[in-house]
DNA sequence: GACTTATATGTGTAAAATACATATAGATGA
DNA sequence: TCATCTATATGTATTTTACACATATAAGTC
């Protein structure tokens, strides 16, 4: 079950990157290279090129996404991918499951905060923990791929 | 990059069931067998006993937990598992990790609520979907572990 | 013609998730 | 006493993920 006595890691990278992947599909046509960008800003520290390319590829055998080639442009041509109409209900689905997910979160602080104020009798109270969502930009995301 | 006509099932289970874990084990001593129930009314359907004993004796060999037998009560021995000192700091270490979750979350949904509007015009407005957290008791965890 | 940009594929390794089977042993009760 | 229940524990096999890095191709640019 892992040395837990390393640095935890806790990202479900594949199933945490591709919803992002999907949603920025679903606002606006990108290339692979942009696109990866576009995940860094997002948090995403790093992103494998290779890999990427390579779920784009297999996301596009899946018809989740199509692309076609953009020539014209400066440089060689890129291909511009683009969310299928499956892609949005898939992107759907995934919405929902992390919905869940933020339900468990939400569940865990709250028994979390009161934990701390267990433990730390003088921690401040709820709100600064227990919603801290929204909170400071941090970049977390250790996601490769 | 796995198959995506099959269901998406989007558990990081260890990552995701082991904070719980230590969290519950903060609060209170159990039996694996009373954390097992525990886990499954806080969603996570199904929880595989052997991996769960596996994943305990574990802990307890990292030192994240701690346990002593239980005789006298009714049935065989039960191991009365409590969390450590050092339990305690891994759980703070992880409850940081979940916070960057949380934050990319809200992220994502925030996206994502506007990105009904662009296609679902007549979709209610933000806050329905936004913080949908503190949302509907949904038992959503397909963790097996 | 070297260099940059963009896309693409190959390959290997380690860890994780998952799923079942099996074992042991005390307690309970017919 | 024998079958059953409860609780803990371990074995093992398969598949998927995550991650990392190397390499390839090909069109543009300077």
């Amino acid at each position: 079950m892992g040395n837990h006595n390393k640095e935890q890691s806790l990202t479900p990278s594949k199933n945490f990157i591709l919803p992002f992947i999907l949603l920025l599909l679903s606002r606006m046509s990108l290339h692979g290279y942009e696109l990866i960008q576009k995940l860094q800003s997002l948090g995403f520290r790093t992103v494998d090129q290779g890999n990427l390319y390579r779920l784009l590829r297999k996301l596009e055998q899946d018809n989740l996404v199509c692309s076609e080639w953009e020539t014209g442009g400066s440089g060689p041509a890129k291909r511009k991918y683009s969310i299928t109409e499956a892609g949005i209900k898939y992107l759907e689905g995934y919405a929902n499951q992390l919905e869940s997910y933020q339900t468990m979160l939400d569940q865990f602080f709250k028994m979390y905060s009161s934990f701390l104020e267990l433990y730390i009798p003088s921690f401040p109270k709820k709100d600064s923990i227990e919603k801290s969502s929204e909170s400071k930009g941090r970049s977390i995301n250790d996601s490769k791929e």
